[in-house]
DNA sequence: TTTAAACAGGATAAATTTATCCGAAATAAA
DNA sequence: TTTATTTCGGATAAATTTATCCTGTTTAAA
């Protein structure tokens, strides 16, 4: 569904949150090891969600990552998951046609239009507040 | 979505479906060029899905890829999905999760379980010949 | 029986994605 | 000011996916 680095970035981008929640900075280090993801390549990442504004990263003793409180509820799955992996999963055409449309539609076009939507909405609404504070309240899980 | 395999995969499946249904056989060089596929890619996509029995192919002068007519009501979406990028797709977690479930889930893992349910159903759901039909009648289209 | 058409499948190459390494820059604390 | 910590970012490597090539096998027709 999602290319590893994609995965990788949702489950950081909810780990910094729940912490930003509690006004927490959090290390590169913190982080590959509570959301299991190797270090270097997850640096990449999150250079890719600083440089969006999704996450903002501080140099130094005591750096790390973490997220503007104000920011948690106006940042949504869609925003990084456009940044990492593009919008074509749920833009783009079920079988790769580059001119599908509702008027010059592939074989499957209809179907896969209602499975992108749903997918499309549920990224478009689901915020990184509500899903740091279920990591929180350990109604969910980052790893295993 | 789907891996370029599998798209071709599809495509391909759809087009032979579509031939089969009239009673003609299709040859690799045709297939290629009618879903607009890299030939020697595509044979190796075909191999996979006649060792998976979904299309028949026949060696030699006048060879080619067929489905047999009574199988095109009973090959679905879902099996060519499967013979290819496996189910994954739309049974694993989608944050990559390894034992993601309803009593350990994942922050994303009942959003997702929905649109990972109804791309199940409509991989299920849709077979070969209604979407052969489609593309028959003009409905649909396979290329550009 | 010879020939040409067509798929099978192993080997290899190109491209992309995933992952690692390392020096540079920034920053807070000693 | 020096030092230790931490991110930045370029270079490189490993793994996977995508794509090509070539030889062998099968088959029907000439």
């Amino acid at each position: 569904m999602f290319s590893k680095a994609c995965e990788y970035g949702i489950k950081a981008a909810i780990y910094i949150a729940a912490n930003s929640n509690e006004g927490k900075r959090v290390s590169l280090k913190g982080i590959a090891k509570h959301i299991d993801s190797p270090e270097a390549f997850t640096a990449k990442i999150l250079q890719i969600l600083a440089r969006e504004n999704i996450v903002t990263s501080v140099r130094g003793i005591n750096g790390g990552f973490e997220i503007e409180s104000h920011k948690l509820e106006t940042i949504f799955l869609s925003d990084i998951v456009k940044a990492i992996d593009g919008d074509n999963i749920y833009k783009g055409c079920g079988i790769g046609l580059k001119d599908c449309n509702e008027l010059h539609p592939c074989p499957i076009h209809d179907d896969f239009k209602k499975v992108r939507n749903s997918l499309r909405k549920l990224l478009e609404t689901t915020h990184l507040k509500q899903l740091a504070l279920n990591v929180h309240s350990g109604t969910s899980f980052l790893r295993v």
